[in-house]
RNA sequence: CGGGGUGUAGCGCAGUCUGGUAGCGCACAUGGUUUGGGACCAUGGUGUCGGAGGUUCAAAUCCUCUCACCCCGACCA
């Protein structure tokens, strides 16, 4: 490939439009353009490197079974009212009309149109277990498109649905994707961290995530792990056990209303009673389904909506605002308490049930009352643990290591749906006994944009992009730094041609460009490995291969460098 | 959706407060000199100042509306 016939429109400046690394040089390099808030162009570059990733994905998932077939993007919307996920998905589900204002979906996902297809083809157990995968554009109408491909509105996905007769197989087939997704992301120079995760609007009954493991700003995701055994989970789905301290004073004490002026937050109330935040429990406001309830948590935790919304098993979920928060508590919103709240459902973080004599908002302006106690004072509607775990806790499965947390980019994921689709759409097969039952299955995907970008963010340097051989968009890039030179030239395009012979992937910069020019577009675009042909080395009859990762300089005469960079590239 | 911000040449930006000839750097074109880490000289082209309406003798600049994009938050792969 030639630079001078290629598309490559590199940037000298970072792009205003980006923020996190990986973006700015994706954007630089002329890997992506964007076209709108989310949506963007694939460039010659990015499109090798995407066509990389997919071949990677077809040949493991083959391997583990799964057939490849395409599915369409447009769905008419009765599938996703049958599955409920018209309703439960909401705004995120990317609707249109077509001239007959008949409602339609972009796909994001296609659980719907997958049962659908094989429903009432397959009918028995013989034909199972089955796999099906496509590599398509997907469709999600962000809230917030942001990070470049990270969150993107249109994106690239590999997904695979898994059909099962029972539990049994159901977990042989899952595991199976699980191993195929570790080659996978392997292959693609990756190491990634499988971490437990909530199933949200896809449903089903546990779900995991592959993270890639990040210091950067692109690791969107935190993570939790435990330092002595394999436990690990995303925020949502992290549990933890607490270290709350034993009461030492047993005795309940009477109630107390006091008050505190102005003192509304955390800090402040803590502050003006002089008590650890760990004696105050904070009372949240929600509406869930239009049903208010009150969320109680210790003062120095955070809440988790996800798991307030798992527990209370409501669709819509939703901060109470200030007017309401007035209305219920009579107060104004800081001095919200659960003491003598009337109408509302009382939710208490597990950690509550362990609190003696704690101090609450009185539901009165400038009041709280200090030694509350659950039972005598509160009456509590449920408990469940709704707070986010915190570094330092103990893990929840071995009970003797302690968490960590670490920064994460999830590029691929796995759920186990149950019969949650099957059943809602009525795809059943007869088994070995002539029962009708509802497939098992599963659904897996693999953001293929979002691993390209998710090694950049892991793979990178000052100047520039430094892919893993695998994924890269070419091998090698020849440099002959003055093509005014004819003996340059000639080095450099005999190279070029005997590497394309060898079918080693190839490019050449061919421009009329000054040797720093290129150096620097080379350091960007970031392939494996670099071959310099200039005057200084050609003198001794040399050229030099540069490796992109290492920055090693091996010189070399012309009719090696070849044979040198197949060598090199088996071991990058 | 809430809060904050930005739209001026292909890209990055100044000019807006205080209305009066639309600018700078890079890129681009032509010629010349250069050629191992983003060259130099000369010449040249480049704009519905995001859009609509208004105020004014006069609007990139002031007012109203609107659209797009970015950042923080909620949502999520």
């Amino acid at each position: 490939m030639k630079w001078s016939e290629t598309y490559i429109p590199t940037l000298r400046e970072d792009p205003a439009e980006a923020e996190i690394v990986s973006h700015k040089l994706l954007v630089r390099a002329g890997y992506i353009r964007k076209l709108a808030a989310g949506v963007y162009n694939y460039l010659p570059l990015m499109q090798r490197v995407l066509t990389k990733i997919s071949n990677i994905v077809r040949e493991e998932m083959n391997a583990a079974g799964a057939q490849e077939i395409l599915m369409p993007v447009l769905h008419p919307a009765e599938l996703w009212q049958q599955s409920g996920r018209w309703q439960t998905i909401g705004k995120e589900l990317m609707r249109t009309k077509d001239r007959h204002d008949r409602d339609l979906v972009l796909g994001g996902t296609h659980e719907e149109v997958v049962t659908n297809l094989i429903k009432g083809e397959v009918r028995s157990y013989r034909q199972l277990p089955l796999n099906l995968y496509q590599i398509q554009n997907k469709f999600r109408d962000e809230i917030r498109p942001r990070f470049g491909l990270m969150r993107g509105r249109e994106f690239i996905m590999k997904d695979a649905y898994s059909f099962d007769r029972d539990e049994e197989s159901f977990k042989i087939s899952y595991q199976k994707m699980i191993d195929a997704y570790s080659k996978t992301f392997s292959r693609c120079g990756l190491e990634t961290k499988i971490v437990e995760s909530d199933t949200g609007a896809m449903g089903g009954k546990a779900a995991h995530e592959f993270m890639v493991i990040v210091d950067t700003e692109g690791g969107e995701n935190i993570i939790f792990y435990c330092d002595k055994c394999d436990y690990a989970a995303n925020m949502d789905k992290a549990s933890s056990i607490s270290e709350t301290e034993t009461e030492k004073e047993d005795a309940q004490k009477p109630l107390q209303k006091v008050a505190t002026p102005g003192a509304k937050t955390v800090e402040e109330v803590t502050a003006f009673l002089n008590v650890s935040a760990k004696k105050l429990v904070k009372t949240l406001l929600y509406k869930a389904d239009g049903e208010i309830v009150a969320a109680m948590i210790r003062g120095d935790r955070q809440i988790n909506e996800i798991k307030l919304k798992n527990s209370l098993k409501c669709i819509d979920l939703e901060m109470a605002d200030a007017p309401m928060v007035e209305k219920i508590t009579k107060a104004a919103v800081g001095f919200a308490g659960p003491v003598g709240l009337k109408n509302v459902k009382i939710i208490a973080d597990e950690e509550i049930s362990q609190m003696k004599n704690f101090v609450t908002g009185a539901n009165q302006d400038n009041y709280h009352f200090i030694n509350v106690n659950v039972g005598r004072d509160v009456k509590i509607d449920s408990v469940s643990e709704i707070r986010n775990a915190q570094t330092g806790e103990r893990c929840p499965r071995c009970k003797k290591g302690v968490l960590l947390t670490a920064k994460g980019i999830e590029v691929g994921n796995t759920f186990m749906l149950g019969t949650k689709y099957s059943e809602s759409l009525g795809a059943s097969f007869i088994d070995q006994n002539g029962k009708e039952k509802p497939f098992i299955m599963g659904s897996y995907g693999i953001g293929i944009t979002r691993t390209a970008q998710a090694a950049v963010e892991k793979f990178h340097d000052e100047r520039g992009i430094i892919w893993p051989a695998s994924i890269a968009p070419l091998s090698v890039e020849i440099l002959p730094l003055n093509v005014n030179d004819d003996k340059q030239r000639e080095v450099a395009f005999q190279i070029y041609r005997k590497m394309k012979e060898r079918d080693v992937e190839v490019l050449i910069d061919d421009r009329d460009e000054r040797a720093g020019v290129k150096f620097n577009d080379a350091d960007l675009v970031g392939l494996p490995l670099r071959i310099n042909v200039g005057e200084k080395s050609l003198k001794e009859d040399k050229v030099e291969i540069v490796v992109r990762r290492t920055k090693e300089v091996i010189s070399i005469k012309p009719e090696e460098a070849l044979e040198k960079c197949v060598e090199l590239l088996g071991s990058l």
